[in-house]
DNA sequence: TATTGTTATACTCTATAACTATA
DNA sequence: TATAGTTATAGAGTATAACAATA
């Protein structure tokens, strides 16, 4: 009987393929001279603008952490605060031409660093592949 | 047409299915009072006797990195070191009865918490996508 | 009073560079 | 000389707590 708990196989290789995932992420961040953490909030707002609060929800951080990660940002050009028309207390985050020019990379990098990875499968596996994260992503976590 | 990149729709969702199990691995380990790389490290030595280099090399950390981690998880009583008994130069890392107790109960937890996401799936599908990731993991990356 | 955000503080994670000891 | 590991240093990421401004 193994010391340690019975495995999932669905846990154990979501696992790995998770921080398999992620070591290609964090490398194509550090590749832009980024954090892991700042590639994301640039991808998040290339298309959104959100305040303060928001941002720290969608990441699952505080907002003391926020405003150091923004402070950063914005030292570099990559991101701007900007008053909230609808409510004097809130911060709204925007992404700047910089920002979005840095972000597009990241993201084009991040494609093609995975590709050794996505690309190993035949199409129609690809897309059951797809498929299936999806429907797992979809179920909201408990 | 697009500011951003054309998006794959893997890519896309195997990044956003890792951050979603990385958020569960890193509440995981919080809930052990652990950082998630030092809940990796207790998982990766619950079976093994690894040499400092070795450790880093498989975290892909530098060996001053892993110094501090095993430091911290040294006091903590969770790991030990010992003197490698063919390289006099080297330092084996081993896990203690403590640590892999920490390990077990994290392990389980990851297990309970990734429920909800694994679980979503009916048993085929579950089987599908664990043989879909087995496959495109074990492609070794570029 | 409650909410939004910042600041102060502390600790972990991480890397680079310089160092010691062994091979 | 080369490799294994530690230490010193510095910066980023993170949280908690206290605070100011607005609702």
């Amino acid at each position: 009987m193994p010391a340690a708990p019975a495995a999932d196989p669905l846990v154990d290789a979501l696992v790995q393929a998770s921080f398999a995932t992620m070591a290609v992420l964090t490398k194509a961040a550090a590749d832009a001279d980024l954090s892991l953490t700042q590639l994301r909030v640039l991808a998040i707002l290339r298309d959104r603008r959100l305040r303060m609060t928001a941002l720290a929800d969608y990441l699952g951080l505080e907002k003391s952490t926020m405003s150091g990660l923004v402070d950063r940002a914005e030292k570099r050009g990559l991101l701007a605060r900007a008053p909230n028309p609808d409510d004097g207390r809130a911060v709204d985050v925007l992404i700047t031409v910089a920002g979005a020019e840095v972000a597009d990379r990241g993201a084009a990098e991040v494609a093609r660093a995975l590709a050794p990875l996505t690309g190993a499968l035949p199409p129609a596996d690809r897309r059951r592949l797809t498929d299936l994260l999806v429907r797992m992503i979809g179920t909201p976590l408990a």
